[in-house]
DNA sequence: CTAAAAGTTAGAGTTAACTCTAAGGCAAGC
DNA sequence: GCTTGCCTTAGAGTTAACTCTAACTTTTAG
């Protein structure tokens, strides 16, 4: 099988620009042409789902041109690549980390606005305790501690 | 305790441009001034640590606008707000989820590598099943599927 | 009293990642 | 054979979020 570049579009949910921008960045170097055009191939899916991933990951477009030229050198970059992806997964977990962390700030204000809303009045709660206050400093991700 | 611009600035792990371009977007309404230079106060800190946890959430700087500018209308707003913030949490465990799914593409990847590395080449690894085939479908969080 | 450090403003410049326009090519259906 | 629609390119425009500069003021330490 073989699609568009409009059908692969709407299956990475971007536009057509998009897809022509990242081609021009070099992130389809294997992608074939028939008259100009391009013609994504059932081959280029693996590769297409790790970009989604990657892009997911906010990494940037320069960043995963570096793994595109990468793998395109081949086997002599093996341990290069799995560095890459290992420092992918670390910082994924990090991320799971502090989005686990700012999701007991965010319970805490809902909370707070449902005992405001209760009341009628944010006077009900002026006095809460802070959510650092209830928290493990130890989770704080970030510096901002005062 | 007052603080400096360039006490906040190292808290939030900004620079102070990035303060002044914070208060320039309307995001420190109540910070005091005294001969026109910002003083950060103990009562600011809570709305500080807020605005770091929505910053961090991704929120763009005009919504955050927007809720400050909720704030500040009081009582009235208290519904509106609630609104808000059970957005951000809905957001939160959607990113989470996200995460977790793209942590299981990864850790495929690392493991395709982990196999190539040891044979020397990615041909040892070539006809390994896609990381697609051994995911749940159901998990996906985005469009991509083929 | 003065020099350095840190603050102020308005506004220009930068960067990433699109997003679109203009001018044109080609293939399918009527 | 012509219109429609999707494709191509180069390159200009947009947006968010900074990031910095220039000119100037205020605070602080010696």
């Amino acid at each position: 099988m073989s699609y568009s570049i409009s059908e692969v579009a709407k299956m990475l949910n971007v536009s057509t620009y998009t897809i022509r921008y990242y081609d021009k960045e070099g992130l389809f170097p294997l992608v074939k042409r028939v008259n100009g055009i391009r013609v994504f191939e059932d081959k280029d899916f693996p590769w297409l789902r790790m970009l989604n991933c990657l892009k997911n990951l906010n990494m940037p477009i320069k960043k995963i041109k570096e793994y595109v030229d990468l793998a395109l050198k081949g086997d002599e970059t093996l341990k290069e690549r799995y560095d890459l992806i290992l420092e992918q997964e670390e910082s994924i977990e990090k991320q799971i980390k502090e989005l686990k962390y700012y999701k007991k700030q965010i319970d805490f204000k809902k909370a707070y606005y449902e005992k405001a809303l209760e009341a009628g009045t944010e006077e009900a709660v002026k006095d809460w305790p802070n959510p650092e206050a209830t928290l493990d400093v130890d989770e704080l991700p970030n510096k901002f501690r005062r």
